[in-house]
DNA sequence: CCGCATCCCTTTGGATACTG
DNA sequence: CAGTATCCAAAGGGATGCGG
């Protein structure tokens, strides 16, 4: 289990939530996901600027480890070149809504602040 | 601005508000707000098992900071044994409802697994 | 009473190089 | 192609002691 260290002082089901979500990078691949349905590892790379390898491995078998993704690899049998997608597992779709509620309330909320921010939403025009 | 670091690669609203509940203790300090309405630091402070001075003290200000809490001093004639009184603002009032169906949502797809977390609540019960 | 200053440890995120 | 191994920097969280 890849799982967050805060994860020792969690209390109630609304950290184990959060928790799942917590990362630099978790909303960013929900995000993608649920636009593009299925991407293979380099593809879902190249959509998430900057990340690095260590990084997005890590967080995808955190996401794997809490049933929020998918992970279908073929090409079984070849050694060299595999080939695996990543997509949501129903239970990583349904947290979309959540996010999209988060998103809305910040835009309600913002208080003409950042406003470069709110007018251009990089990730949130993928929901 | 106390603003955590991650802001700086904060790249849509939805970020934006994930940052403002991202530290450990700040979902639990709208949690006893939520139920208290209004509590002194001391108070406050015995509500949150664990915490420190230094931790809660930093954690407030950057709430205050998103406009989440206010902060009302009394007393401010008399130099010594002063008196502050923490709330929540109708923006962190708000955040309650979402709050609560983050936690709906831990329940439902909880595949049995920490029965223990999701039998006592000890944070959600003050919902 | 309500914190702040300082120091310290743990966790997170990342850069680089490499491999089946 | 899809990662892993190693090492490193930064940020978060905390313990202790002090101060208006």
């Amino acid at each position: 289990m890849y799982q967050r260290k805060l994860n020792a002082t969690i209390r109630c089901p609304l950290e184990h939530a959060l928790n799942m979500i917590r990362g630099k990078w978790n909303t960013r691949i929900i995000c993608v996901l649920s636009f593009y349905k299925t991407l293979r590892y380099t593809d879902l790379k190249n959509e998430l600027i900057d990340v690095t390898d260590t990084v997005l491995a890590t967080t995808l078998k955190e996401m794997i480890a809490n049933k929020l993704i998918n992970r279908r690899q073929y090409n079984e049998d070849n050694e060299i070149l595999p080939r695996v997608e990543y997509s949501l597992t129903d239970k990583g779709q349904s947290l979309v809504q959540i996010l999209e509620n988060i998103c809305s309330w910040s835009k309600v909320y913002s208080d003409g602040e950042n406003e470069d921010l709110f007018k251009q939403c990089h990730t949130c025009e993928h929901y």
